[in-house]
DNA sequence: TATGAATGAGAATTCATTCAT
DNA sequence: CATGAATGAATTCTCATTCAT
């Protein structure tokens, strides 16, 4: 964290831009073909670079899924304060939640890396992002368990219900293709349709 | 798949049952660590066998994905085909198709490949599992059109619907271990649960 | 041939040498040992590199033969255009066709690839240097029927004799190194006064 | 060579027909794909047996090679041997060695060895081979010079000379398919014409 | 900042070879 | 006599990574 700021630190003025634009480039890629199924290669043409000129961005190949897995966690992170942060019953935050994630996964600022492939990173970055994703899972099922407590929410098994609900929303990336047949804006308003009804009492 | 028999033709009686297992133990392979993170010493090892030992069993890396997807695609095929046969309502015919489907997912038959990786597949192949891929989503959907229809599930966009509950399933491999706290039987029985409560009218 | 000039279009400017040098160590090996007797690893040695270095320089082994005999196929042709260029009857330019190639076979551009080892080429590479061959060896063909034509060749069955030389021509490397007891120059001189006694009337 | 008749000693009856039928087959082989391209699986196929049969009947790949080396040699030596046998000059004494050789190679008894892929061999069988070729090398020079001498033969470097006829000979199986277009026999009677008129005085 | 050139570790695959049956 | 099953070495090729420029 603070080491990685630290090399971060005394670049140039247009390197956090690029750097921006590496990550999307690679979520992408991640998403599609998986951990090793990318070459640093493939990343680096689509952003005309050569490979050797990544390592000026990134140290590694594992750091670079490290933050892409980061950035996915702020955004997931974000989305779920902004739900929580939501007026209402458990299940409207439940839902105003899944909305802005949906947003974040299908949405302008560009692919967001889904936590698959975390076998792949080295044990403290594991260990980090293993933490953040549980704490991710977490907020959700308490959310639900707040809805069932306020009865906006039927009774159901809450992990289960988490994990099926969050396991719809990360194959998102395998079917769904901006520019495609379907719009972001549909998958999301069709989306949280169908989570209302699994969830509502 | 004629080929594929001829290939299989004239072995041993023994030949069977290990190239089952080797079907199984890669499965488990792929849908942990996708196509190119799983090496074929990984399998190997855990067959007790050395890597070139598999090419007695299988043709190259390809074809073993191929052939997990076939098999894939043969237990959901059976599980729908089960489904359909089920009497009831459209709900009660989806749901007996999900709890078959489930039944092979984590059952004893032991892990399936679910069919993450296509693109790592080569055109013929390719094309063979992807429609029969499209065969069973789309009879999925038809079992929600009948549901909707008969009104025993509620009126809903029926490819999205079919998405989710499908993105739901396909991700229970990454994060239920059988073994693990929660039974197979738990799953099946929350999952349908769920699914209910999602489709129902 | 525009794919290959892609490939070769944007490296730096000691590559065309260093990829010329690897073109004649390949086909001094290919010459020796065949395609699949050669490995990759040989040929880096002797250019004090490693395996992997190489797809610096070359796609494939396959590529790297196709290149060797799109050499070869060149230098022949250019053998073959100056001894039709050269005056006198047909016997004369046969044997200066003969004296060139010769030249370039035994010569300072390093060793030539003679072309055994088509079948280990590609389809769409074997039909071009097959063409190329069957140009070449046509070429000498009518060579010798121009001779026999205007008196300067004894009749005889043009194709055979055709094969008969190019073979013992093609055999050469096979039994001369440079710098061994006998001299280039010695060989082209009584090579040429062989094949002179061969067709002469 | 006694080594070898103690492990041919003991087998059965039909052992010394499939025995010659593999030194054929496996002769085409290595004519064709050289040493190394020529997998046992490949001359295994031909003969309707299994790779892992051919040890019944070859202790190695390289032991094979070397026995069709042997059959070459022998075959070679019964050539020269008919050859210095016939009568008449030097002249026709080559050619006749010549036309007993074309018929061995593109004859009846079936595809020899062309003695390519020495250096394949193993020291002890490598030093007997090259020491039989020299000795076939060595005869054919001689016959030459024996023309030479009697007048029948027309004055040239001896070995030169015999390096391009054997050469060429060598070459015949890289383009003489026995049933192809140009029959055996055409082939014989023209190359040993081309022989003559190479050779004659 | 970025590239050209190279490396070393590992991947898939082939193949000669063995041995119990 | 012959095969089924397996092995270990070698081979082609890919890829993350380095470093001088």
């Amino acid at each position: 964290m603070s080491e990685i700021k630290q090399w971060h630190a005394d670049k140039g003025p247009q390197y956090r831009l690029k750097h921006d634009r590496l990550l999307r480039v690679a979520a992408a890629c991640f998403n599609q073909k998986g951990y090793s199924g990318t070459s640093l290669k493939d990343v680096a043409r689509q952003l005309d670079l050569t490979d050797a000129a990544l390592y000026y961005y990134v140290r590694s190949k594992e750091e670079l899924v490290y933050q892409c897995y980061r950035r996915a966690a702020d955004l997931g992170a974000r989305a779920m304060a902004r739900g929580q942060a939501a007026g209402g019953s458990g299940l409207e935050r439940a839902l105003a939640y899944l909305d802005h994630h949906l947003d974040a996964l299908c949405g302008e600022e560009g692919p967001v890396a889904i936590m698959s492939e975390i076998p792949s990173l080295k044990p403290g970055h594991k260990a980090d992002i293993l933490e953040r994703s549980r704490e991710h899972s977490l907020a959700f099922e308490v959310l639900i368990a707040e809805g069932i407590a306020d009865g906006s929410i039927a009774p159901c098994d809450v992990r289960m219900t988490g994990n099926a609900i969050m396991g719809a929303l990360n194959w998102i990336p395998k079917w769904f293709r901006p520019g495609g047949p379907v719009s972001a804006a549909q998958v999301r308003g069709q989306f949280t349709e169908f989570c209302r009804r699994a969830l509502g009492a």
